[in-house]
DNA sequence: CAGAGTGAACTGGGCGTTTG
DNA sequence: CAAACGCCCAGTTCACTCTG
């Protein structure tokens, strides 16, 4: 710290000793403080600075121990005012030689009060009467401690205040002049109470504050005997005097009156005389009138009918208003009852479309606590119809719910994207450090949220991606080796801290990814699979442009005069398996006849499909799965895309299930060209191609039987998890 | 009993005002 | 212009009640 005070200097001004601090530090002071100086404070805050303890809260902490009395700012605010103290050399010197005594003695408060007759009130009643003479800088000082024992606010104090002092003083008596005055009495009383001593007080006495101070605290001067009698006598003339006043007062009051009264008949006899001249001139005009009269009359007539019909036009307009009035009720009446449903009636749950709307308006950063309001708003003012939403709480858990939606919807993504790119940024608010996660795939970015990690290393973030990963794998019950196979590149602004992440996945990818090729070579891939799609590789569209000979074998099939039926096998979709061994069935003869006439040199890859294809084992199991296809797989896929109801599929799921489980045991069924449809309406196409071969490859029959177990099995955990 | 609603207590940041 | 402080707001948590 930059202080020409030393820690013994700022010991010897404390006025403290080594044991003292030690008690106070350890908390084992038996009566609290009632005030702190600079020096002290200082001391106090290089003494925890030099321990291994945090410095702002545990300095608190101790002040809040050993001053019981005052209120301790909070540490923030300490932490400001002590780098203050600390940073301001002149400053600090001032304050802290002013707080030892050494030089400035003015501002010993208690002394002054003393000095001005000031005494101590009790403050248990403190807007008691017996307080109105007496608002001194003791009291004050006692108020304001009262105040922040008992947590009142300044307004309180200003409340009181205004009781206590009386109106004449014409005291400006606001909350912030309240909080002004104590901080100044606070500091010149602790100063007083630090020293106590005894010297001059003129300097303080002629600060405006003191003579502010003396003036609410002028005690009234006990009168003698005489001064009372002469005071009582004072009175008592000064009361006739008043009489006598009152006397002449009303005298005069009835001069005046009489006055106005002659003035009124003067007036009076006026009026009379105008008012005969008036008569005489009104007759005349009598006369003329008359004759007038005869002509208003035709007029008279004319208006009136004229009248008739403005008047008429009036009262449409004033129907035609009322009319606007009882329709407008009527519309505000009839969308009153126009009320939007948000609550399923039955469980009295919101409904879905409620949760979205919510949804929608926590992702463009409505608050929480706001959304009802807004979606009020918008209903009654946009929409005219009064609706139910939820409170405040009940937002926040459809919010959560969001949360968990949005989880799944990336754990879904992430499941079903051939490949994706992981993007991490780090940020910092409010003193914490966050981590931010995105995905971006083929199609688009998500957001996986913030995490709060403490430390930004590289072993953090490979674990806070790691969980993420897995946390997200958990959600699809599938193994996170599966989104590592699809992870292809991990990008971040923070390179330094990347780079041994990136090491730190790659090290976790690869020892998992391991786990799982051993597996693979465990459980290998069957030799009728890797016929399916290693021939449509080679023979198929989109398929290996490398070792692929799509070109040739078309040239090869148009001289033959037949199309290719060989799919495209992209995608690992399931069904590709099926019409693919309907595809190598049909073109069993033409890959053979192909691969082994036509190229000189075939590469390993055209080696492996001949081999396969021209090996009767592979092609039962082929067989087989053709037969599936053709009896089982289109006639589903053909349900699944038709419009039949989801709630309705059970209907065909359940004759599915005890189909499977019968030809499990026994297939010949499968075989018969006249077989029923496993489901109405879907019939399968009878596929001659396929059926001859089926039958003429040995051990279809067990195969088929095996696939039909697998199915059921499939079905069976299908049915569980919906 | 689950879902919805209510309100108190608390945290922490932003903002405005006063003071020196 | 910094320090200090109060007020307000958003958000969180928890205990409890209401209702179908």
């Amino acid at each position: 710290m930059n202080t020409t005070f030393s820690k013994s200097e700022l010991l010897t001004l404390s006025g403290w000793t080594a044991a003292d601090v030690a008690d106070i530090i350890n908390k084992r002071l038996t009566t609290g403080l009632s005030c702190i100086t600079s020096a002290q404070y200082a001391f106090l805050y290089m003494t925890i600075a030099e321990m291994d303890a945090t410095i702002y809260t545990t300095l608190e902490e101790i002040l809040r121990f050993a001053i019981p009395a005052i209120r301790i700012p909070k540490w923030s605010n300490v932490s400001r005012t002590v780098t203050r103290n600390l940073l301001k050399k002149e400053k600090i010197t001032e304050e802290i030689i002013s707080a030892a005594g050494k030089s400035q003695t003015q501002k010993f408060i208690g002394k002054a009060c003393n000095a001005l007759g000031i005494n101590k009130l009790s403050l248990e009643s403190p807007c008691s009467s017996s307080l109105t003479n007496s608002a001194t800088v003791e009291a004050f000082h006692e108020i304001c401690v009262y105040k922040n024992k008992n947590n009142y606010c300044w307004g309180v104090v200003c409340a009181w205040m205004k009781k206590l002092i009386p109106e004449e003083m014409q005291f400006k008596c606001t909350p912030d002049k309240m909080k002004y005055l104590h901080q100044k009495v606070n500091t010149l009383y602790q100063c007083f109470m630090k020293n106590r001593k005894t010297e001059d007080l003129q300097e303080f006495k002629n600060t405006n504050f003191l003579k502010f101070i003396n003036s609410t605290t002028k005690a009234s001067r006990i009168l003698t005997a005489e001064e009372k009698q002469n005071n009582e006598l004072a009175k008592t003339c000064l009361k006739l005097v008043g009489d006598q006043k009152q006397n002449f007062q009303e005298i005069n009051c009835l001069m005046e009156e009489k006055a106005i009264l002659r003035e009124m008949i003067h007036e009076q006899n006026k009026q009379i005389n105008l008012n005969e001249a008036k008569l005489t001139k009104q007759k005349l005009q009598i006369h003329d009138l008359k004759g007038q009269k005869q002509e208003n009359e035709t007029l008279k007539a004319e208006i009136k009918e004229k009248q008739q019909i403005e008047n008429r036009k009036q009262e449409n307009i004033i129907l035609n208003r009322e009319n606007k009035i009882v329709n407008d009720e009527l519309n505000s009446l009839q969308n009153k009852n126009k009320k939007v449903i948000t609550k399923d009636p039955d469980s009295r749950r919101y409904t879905d479309d409620l949760r979205t709307c919510i949804f929608e308006l926590q992702g463009i950063d409505v608050p929480s606590n706001k959304i009802s309001n807004v979606i009020r708003s918008v209903s009654d003012n946009i929409f005219h119809s009064s609706v139910d939403l939820p409170c405040r709480s009940t937002v926040l858990n459809i919010c959560d719910e969001a949360h968990i939606v949005a989880k799944q919807q990336i754990s879904e993504t992430l499941a079903n994207s051939e490949n994706f790119d992981f993007f991490s940024d780090g940020t910092g608010r409010d003193g914490k450090k966050i981590l931010d996660m995105r995905i971006h795939t083929k199609k688009s970015t998500l957001s996986l949220g913030y995490k709060v990690i403490a430390k930004e290393d590289s072993e953090t973030v490979a674990n806070v991606i790691k969980d993420t990963l897995q946390e997200s794998a958990s959600y699809q019950n599938v193994n996170v080796q599966k989104f590592l196979l699809s992870l292809s590149a991990m990008m971040s602004d923070r390179s330094s801290v990347m780079k041994k992440t990136n090491q730190i996945i790659d090290e976790w990818r690869s020892s998992e990814l391991s786990q799982q090729l051993n597996e693979v070579e465990n459980n290998s891939e069957p030799a009728a699979v890797r016929l399916i799609r290693t021939a449509s590789e080679i023979l198929g569209p989109r398929g290996d442009e490398k070792n692929g000979v799509r070109q040739q074998w078309l040239a090869f099939m148009h001289d033959k005069k037949k199309s290719s039926k060989i799919i495209n096998y992209r995608g690992n979709r399931f069904n590709n398996l099926f019409t693919g061994a309907v595809s190598i069935v049909y073109h069993q003869h033409d890959v053979i006849d192909f691969l082994s006439n036509y190229f000189e040199t075939p590469n390993l890859k055209l080696q492996s499909v001949l081999a396969d294809i021209s090996c009767e084992g592979v092609m039962s199991q082929v067989a087989a799965i053709a037969m599936a296809s053709v009896l089982i797989a289109e006639p589903y896929w053909n349900l699944i895309n038709s419009n039949e109801k989801y709630v309705d599929l059970y209907k065909f799921v359940r004759p599915l299930q005890s189909k499977l489980a019968e030809w499990k045991i026994n297939c010949d069924e499968m075989f018969d060209r006249n077989m029923k449809p496993l489901f109405e309406n879907y019939p399968h196409v009878t596929d001659e191609i396929v059926l001859n071969a089926a039958m003429c490859f040995p051990n279809v029959k067990s195969n088929l039987n095996k696939i039909c177990e697998a199915m059921l099995q499939k079905l069976r955990g299908s049915l569980k998890t919906t």
